[in-house]
RNA sequence: GCUCACGUGGCGGAACUGGCAGACGCGUACGGCUCAGGACCGUAUGGGGCAACCCGUGGAGGUUCGAGUCCUCUCGUGAGCACCA
């Protein structure tokens, strides 16, 4: 698949996403766009070119040989018959390589000379052709012009084979020219002499493209995107085969399903799996099925539109339930997309770039599918290690919420710190989770003498006092924030709080503990429903339902103390407190402050230098 | 090697734009209740000191009246990338 064609689109809409920057560097990583110039080489006694690829055009004069990638297709062409025999060995090492060896850092350079030269067309110099495994396929064209000068590696091999060295950009500091891979200002090279690195580069390919032996270019290290298998498991193509040329099964033909098989196993002749079901690849006397598969990517590129509207039989989504769940004013459908680190490059490169092609096509109404993007952090075993059968260290949440319930399951997992954090689980935490809805429920419920539970007496129609009333509204402030935030673990402390608030209460209102039901529901929903149709049975209520609830809002007034605890602070350091009513000016706190015995004991024979007043915060006397 | 993230009690973690470090939970200690408790309730709990006080957010500097929070350097941990021309 060509998703090389979105590269540039998929790196430029990065930016309206509310993804962490992390994962948009990463993705930028791998789009790995750089500019630059191809250069042609005239290759010496041959009517062939070498292609190679440059980010700094600007440093051709530099240019004192040639490396291939040991897999480049011309190397047959152009090697001598004297180098034959150790190309044909070094191609051979290679080959047997690994691509973890390959890429070894540490070892040193390795290459052989092909025999043959190219032509610098910047100053028409013989220059020698070597292969080197430092030169990947893969990337670029294959092919490096060599400017030892000015690029580490090429330095590195020139020293080892000693390759001349030409010192073409002359840095802007005192540094030292060899081996400065910076930008600074064109040397020895006739045509951009003196210019700035950014104007060499564009003198230097406007020069070349004139002559026609270079332009302008832009590389990606993304690559295309191999979309099949050899595999049973996976969406087969609805493709079939007639003549040696392909056709897609017409619409009404699909969806194409699977050929139920015995043995699934690969066939070890290198056809796939599907190979072995005769009657389902023959799709007519002429014609076969293909029997590749597609990746386990496929299905992910895509799901999350169709959970939108699952049950349409005639379309992947509605157009309809498409806008409602996909559309609005920004870049990416869906609203909130939790998931791990591990898919910050395949999976939502992938699905960014079907996204794009169906957007394309009109299918979809946003070009982006995921607007914003939060990894949780993983759980790690209790011993602080990755979960994992050779730690036996592994935690089956259905173990977890056979003994406490999956509402202490859920409770925990969100009280164990921030969302985004990697953190271990921890039994004693779940117990602690367990005893605090535990006591959500003996807060309104009671045993009686046969030892059944029933709602507690001390439930009552009341208005809350002062002081509950205002813990009430700052537990809705706090849950309803904290939960835009997703920092579930503040929400659950303050949940928390409440509950040791109201706990010993001889009272408790109706009213205030609804209103927790609600702000709980979300967190314990069974605990929170089941405590709901208790209260219902003595305290009727419209609408009857807990899910048919609103949000509750908190009174921002109610919260507001008449009185504050000013802090008195002697050169920053805390030495007294008092209470003064909220808003007093400065000159009143100053005062007050300077007037508390404890400050004029330890003032004594000290020369106040300067006060520092925070109103309704704090005092600080300064002295000198 | 490069890039990014993170370092706070015995543990998980709180702390809005710099303003009482340690909320909440776990653990621990003591007490109560109990035939019993790995249940429940209460009290205490950063370190040192009889105390007044002193010390404390990985370490060293700096800015500031005041720094967990801002700046510089440094150490450690974790993750990602890894000859990308």
């Amino acid at each position: 698949m060509r998703i090389t064609a979105f590269a540039d689109r998929l790196l430029h809409e990065l930016e309206g996403l509310d993804w962490p920057a992390g994962i948009k560097l990463l993705q930028r990583n791998w789009i790995g766009k750089s500019e630059g110039a191809v250069i042609d080489f005239k290759i010496d006694k041959h009517e062939q070119k070498i292609r190679v690829f440059t980010t700094r055009p600007d440093t051709l004069y530099g240019g004192t040989f040639l490396v291939l990638a040991p897999e480049h297709p011309l190397i047959d062409l152009i090697v001598t018959e004297e180098q034959w025999p150790a190309i044909r060995e070094y191609r051979e090492k290679t080959a047997r390589k690994s691509e973890l060896e390959r890429a070894e850092l540490t070892k040193e350079k390795t290459g052989v000379f092909t025999g043959a030269h190219a032509i610098n067309p910047a100053n028409e110099q013989k220059i020698p052709i070597w292969i080197a495994d430092y030169v990947l396929l893969g990337y670029g064209t294959g092919a490096i012009g060599g400017v030892p000068a000015h690029d580490e590696r090429d330095l590195e091999f020139a020293k080892k084979f000693d390759l001349p060295i030409v010192e073409v950009v002359q840095p802007l500091s005192n540094e030292p020219a060899l081996g400065f891979v910076g930008e600074g200002i064109a040397i020895n090279s006739p045509i951009i002499d003196g210019l700035t690195t950014a104007k060499a580069k564009k003198k230097i390919t406007k020069w070349l493209e004139e002559r026609g032996k270079g332009k302008g270019a832009i590389n990606y290290k993304l690559r295309d995107w191999l979309f099949s298998r050899q595999r049973y498991w996976g969406e087969p193509f609805p493709i079939f085969w007639e003549n040696g040329r392909h056709h897609s099964l017409s619409e009404s033909e699909l969806p194409l399903v699977p050929p139920e098989l015995e043995d699934y196993k690969p066939t070890g002749t290198g056809e796939p799996p599907l190979a072995k079901a005769k009657d389902w690849i023959r799709y007519s006397n002429k014609a076969t099925r293909e029997t590749n598969t597609m990746p386990q990517w496929a299905g992910s590129c895509w799901y999350y539109l169709r959970f939108c509207d699952p049950a349409n039989e005639s379309r992947f989504v509605g157009e309809e339930a498409e806008r409602y769940w996909m559309g609005g004013k920004q870049a990416g459908g869906v609203d909130l997309y939790v998931g791990g680190t591990e898919h910050a490059v395949l999976h939502l490169l992938y699905a960014r770039f079907w996204h794009k092609v169906l957007f394309d096509l009109g299918h979809v109404s946003k070009p982006e599918p995921f607007q914003r993007l939060v990894n949780q952090g993983i759980i790690l075993g209790e011993d602080n290690r990755k979960m994992s059968k050779r730690w036996g260290n592994v935690i089956d949440p259905l173990d977890v919420i056979a003994e406490y319930g999956a509402d202490a399951f859920r409770c925990y997992e969100m009280f164990m710190g921030p969302l985004e954090q990697m953190k271990p689980w921890s039994m004693k935490g779940v117990e602690g989770l367990s005893r605090f809805l535990a006591r959500v429920w003996r807060l309104l419920m009671d045993e009686n003498q046969a030892g059944e539970w029933q709602l507690s007496p001390r439930v009552q129609d009341v208005a809350p006092e002062k002081s509950q009333r205002k813990t009430l509204h700052a537990t809705i402030k706090k849950v309803t924030e904290d939960i835009e935030s997703l920092s579930f673990n503040t929400a659950i402390s303050q949940m928390m709080v409440f509950v040791n608030a109201f706990i010993n209460a001889p009272s408790v209102p109706v009213s205030a503990i609804r209103t927790f039901l609600i702000l709980l529901s979300p967190f314990a929903p069974h605990i929170a429903s089941e405590l709901w149709e208790k209260m219902r049975e003595k305290f009727t209520v419209t609408p009857a339902d807990l899910t048919d609830q609103s949000w509750p809002e908190h009174d921002e007034g109610l919260l507001v103390e008449d009185e504050v605890e000013i802090i008195v602070q002697v050169n920053g350091k805390v030495r007294d407190r008092f209470r003064a009513p909220l808003g007093a000016n400065e000159e009143e706190l100053k005062a007050t402050a300077l007037g508390l015995p404890k400050m004029r004991e330890l003032l004594a024979g000290k020369q106040i230098a300067k006060v520092v007043v925070v109103p309704n915060k704090l005092v600080n006397l300064v002295t000198n």
